[in-house]
DNA sequence: ACTTAACCTAGCGAAATAGTCAACTAATGT
DNA sequence: ACATTAGTTGACTATTTCGCTAGGTTAAGT
């Protein structure tokens, strides 16, 4: 069993994604700036998410991604299934074998652990996130900074210009 | 977070110990033929687990291992602690500084799910696994194998001896 | 003395992680 | 029509960890 980045970025990038494609799709340049997610891994991850339906994508200008469902209809194993984490905390998988054929003293253990976690995360939806008060506060600042680099990245080019 | 076989033998061994160990010590030499790990891993894990005051060795012949206290005052997170498995889910390990100096917008998920896990493992108790049917049916099996690649090795040496 | 078994250290191959880089395709605004 | 934006794909890589091997040393029993 194993939960890393891969599946901490993923959420992370679908919550901010709940945040701000309310409107309109969001660039995974955007979430890759105030996430502080390389834009290429969000890529590889985000691929993941839409083959699993979970997200759609947009092309073009204006373009980006949106959620395909409610964030009250996606749950954080959702999301963590999707990029491949495995939840499983046993050696075999699941198939009893992990020893000579035969279960190990410690298969129903890991079993019964593994299938814990995945019903607490499948308990918490996009959707409970969003209300607490900790992951607003926290994503309002995000975007104050966002706008911030914006307002800087724009003044650079302004003088860049006047030269 | 990482739960791997590393835990996953700390913790077998351990119930292996506290089967056989109630009259004598046992060797670490039984315990990976019994649950067939690498005997040389074993004695890297036996190490932490004497580190972490779980376990005492006794040298010589006649030593091995057995444990410092009762099977039901070692839970398994003792366990997977001792010999490194980190169960925190988090990118930061709980200092809330995983997006420049700031908390990103899952620690708390994650700090949560670490937290649950970790209440959930510290309830297990070795004696709660050595009272299972399932526990005793595969640690008996694995005794009455044992016996019979003794008496096979025993029986190749017999005929070693007499050519 | 000799055996037994704990104890210690260094290193290795395979796998996975967390990316990067570069080229390609598809849709949109002008 | 055409440049721009956005998404897709694949190959490549530095780093880390895992599970394990190989070799030794130390302490205790017989």
């Amino acid at each position: 069993m194993r939960l890393t980045s891969k599946g901490r970025y993923a959420v992370t990038a679908m919550l901010d994604l709940a945040f701000h494609s309310q409107l309109k799709p969001v660039t995974l340049i955007d979430i890759a700036a105030r996430q502080t997610i390389s834009l290429s891994y969000l890529e590889q991850l985000f691929a993941r998410l839409r083959r699993a339906n979970l997200v759609k994508g947009v092309r073009g200008p204006g373009g980006g991604y949106s959620l395909c469902s409610n964030p009250s209809d996606i749950s954080i194993a959702d999301i963590v299934a999707a990029v491949g984490e495995r939840i499983d905390a046993t050696k075999c998988g699941g198939d009893a074998n992990c020893q000579k054929h035969h279960a190990c003293l410690t298969h129903d253990l890991w079993m019964e652990l593994g299938e814990h976690i995945k019903v607490y995360l499948e308990k918490i939806t996009l959707a409970d996130l969003l209300i607490k008060n900790n992951v607003q506060k926290i994503a309002e600042m995000q975007d104050q900074e966002a706008q911030q680099v914006v307002e800087v990245r724009n003044y650079a080019e302004l003088m860049n210009e006047r030269q």
